[in-house]
DNA sequence: GTCTATATGTGGATAGAC
DNA sequence: GTCTATCCACATATAGAC
């Protein structure tokens, strides 16, 4: 029941927002008393903030794999640019509210959560850092640029239809080209 | 009184979000009672169409000037993504009510509010078929390509520190030449 | 582990006086 | 244009039975 109580408010706090997603909501899907929830939670926030450690942990869990199995700064951050957009455009409910639910967390959740997301920010950084201390990238400032790549890719769970007529592969074909060589055609 | 309102409550639904903005919240900030909010504003959801409304009329202005003042694809382009970014760095807490609030809006707003972000990034994506038809972009699929550039750029609202050791212009800069050239050195 | 019943607060909104 | 007073719905959360 815990879990489907997980996978039921990912659905409403998605749909409807976390403070317009009230515990009756919740327990009404789950075919439950809303008093029932308070049982497996000990109150709304803990619900989301399990929301946002898990979906935060699996995300960083996938950049760890990639940082230890892969060589070579270019083919790291072609992978690991892969692996964010897929996350984004899997996973989109839970990265939305990853991304607009922040607010709902007291203070201690919210510092938690806030670094988990730096740790991973961070380490996409060293690498472009890599990359221009190795002369592969143009040397522009790596937080600016990080920024600049991490949030296009995050943006596709807000945009991405599966059952659209591009493939997720297909979007990360373009995404790639486009981080590395841009959008002209050289001379 | 009623602009100052709309002040307030730009401040207040960027810092808690709409839902968790009460009435009374506003009322006491702007030193009346909650009742004499009625006065100005029916309800609080159009308090929130009238922030969005005005947003993104300011926003499809400002392309409009664009289009109509500047000549050549490319510089149309450059033109439109250094607008789209100096708005997004300028006006921070409202455009981040725009992306994250929509759900506060009844069908007939949220049909509006949709339209003109979607005759905004429908000019933008023109632009891109136009130059991959000059041949002077890569010929990749508009719709994503269009994204990516809308989105990697609306999120510098969400980073962007007016205090912070890198001005404006330096980010455009950044951006503009990631977006046109990419990220590696051209051998 | 889920129920019924309930406490308590606060939400958005209205009526009518000044 | 702002006030006081009030309505009613619904929010989160708890107590205690089954």
């Amino acid at each position: 029941m815990k879990d489907k109580l997980k996978s039921i408010a990912i659905q409403l706090f998605y749909q409807k927002g976390y403070h317009a997603c009230s515990i009756s909501n919740i327990a009404d899907r789950a075919g439950i008393q809303k008093s029932s929830i308070y049982y497996h939670y000990i109150n709304k926030e803990e619900l989301l903030y399990d929301i946002l450690k898990e979906t935060m942990d699996d995300l960083n869990k996938s950049l760890h794999e990639i940082t230890t199995n892969i060589e070579g700064t270019e083919e790291q951050l072609k992978a690991i640019i892969r692996n964010h957009l897929n996350f984004h455009m899997e996973r989109q409910k839970e990265v939305i509210i990853s991304d607009s639910e922040l607010r709902g967390l007291t203070a201690d959740n919210l510092r938690s959560i806030l670094r988990m997301r730096d740790d991973y920010d961070k380490k996409i950084k060293e690498i472009i850092k890599k990359g221009i201390d190795e002369g592969i990238f143009i040397n522009r400032d790596p937080r600016v640029v990080t920024n600049a790549i991490v949030t296009m890719c995050t943006q596709t769970s807000t945009w991405f239809n599966p059952l659209g007529n591009l493939s997720k592969d297909e979007i990360i074909d373009i995404y790639t080209k486009m981080i590395f060589d841009g959008l002209k055609i050289k001379k």
